[in-house]
DNA sequence: ATTGTAATGTTATAACATAACATTTACGCC
DNA sequence: GGCGTAAATGTTATGTTATAACATTACAAT
């Protein structure tokens, strides 16, 4: 759970197996913002730059402290729960209830909401999108007449990476 | 959201339509310990008593305040959480994440992850299980290498009493 | 320039959760 | 029964996450 920027992000997305550049990203934001009529100030700029730039999702202090100490000034909690909240409401931030921490969204440009996969041992979280969980879970509230506004679909676990650490982990200890 | 006890839970699990007493379901866990040779303390009883007696998911602090009336002696936080640790690691209750609150388990005799739609208007939580959201994952978790241990499904938006109970104010509006 | 609205800053506090250590309870064993 | 041990609970303090309430600043429209 190292703090370095891990640049690209890997997407799993079925439409789209490649990588992200946060720069590109935080751009794509501004324009949506754009389209959008919104403003895409710099606070909020600057918190989706830091979400991009960290490689595990983030809770709100550790936001504050990272902010403090990228503008050299410090910020109130109020602050970064503000931009944090616009930043979802929008989609291109999400928040992982589990961990209460954020991640920013791969793909703000469908306002879909994600599934995450968690890693419980190095902290990264993976996102990914499916169709058929959204059909499952609409099949699932007509049943019982509810209204769905908003999902949370968190997978909590050990990531390929982890795992195989583990692995070579064991057969060292023989 | 009136904390009234609303005794018959119902249950529309579809292999069970039917209603539960909280009674008859605080027996169960206590069966089920027995079973697991655990301990079903005074202390667990009571706090899962609190937890099907009550209409909504309980805060931690709303369970503290509620132990404390009905033993008529303060408790603290860990005491609380504690028990609550201990019924969610048995199946008996379950942490609705983007509310940090707790509902009991209507079939803690079935170790399954649950799903639930939370009502964001009279805050009452239902309760669902379905093995396709598990085989979805599953396949969703092999396709990147994932090992899934937890996970939490939560949908909130508004329940059918809610949503008809808005159709009729609307009505009375005009 | 003026004014209204959105965004941000500031202070204080609420709400949620756990660490560390003390005490009590339950239970097997002699 | 008395004793030792482990589990459970009690107690105190503190850490972590989040928001309320109000002040100030930025910015766009006229």
């Amino acid at each position: 759970m190292t703090a370095l920027p891990t640049h690209p992000r890997p997407c799993i997305d079925t439409n789209c197996h490649g990588e992200h550049e946060p720069a590109e990203r935080v751009a794509l934001a501004a324009s949506l913002c754009d389209a959008r009529g919104l403003h895409f100030t710099k606070l909020r700029r600057q918190i989706l730059e830091l979400l991009w730039e960290t490689d595990h999702p983030m809770g709100a202090y550790e936001l504050i402290d990272a902010l403090t100490l990228k503008i050299s000034r410090p910020v109130g909690p109020p602050t970064v729960y503000r931009a944090l909240e616009f930043l979802m409401s929008e989609g291109f931030a999400s928040k992982i209830e589990s961990l209460n921490a954020f991640v920013p969204c791969v793909h703000p440009e469908r306002r879909n909401d994600c599934l995450f996969f968690i890693c419980n041992t190095c902290g990264a979280s993976t996102e990914l999108e499916d169709q058929r969980f959204e059909r499952l879970i609409s099949e699932k509230a007509e049943q019982i007449g509810f209204h769905a506004a908003r999902r949370v679909i968190e997978v909590e676990g050990t990531c390929t990476t982890c795992v195989d650490a583990d692995v070579l982990q064991s057969v060292g200890e023989r």
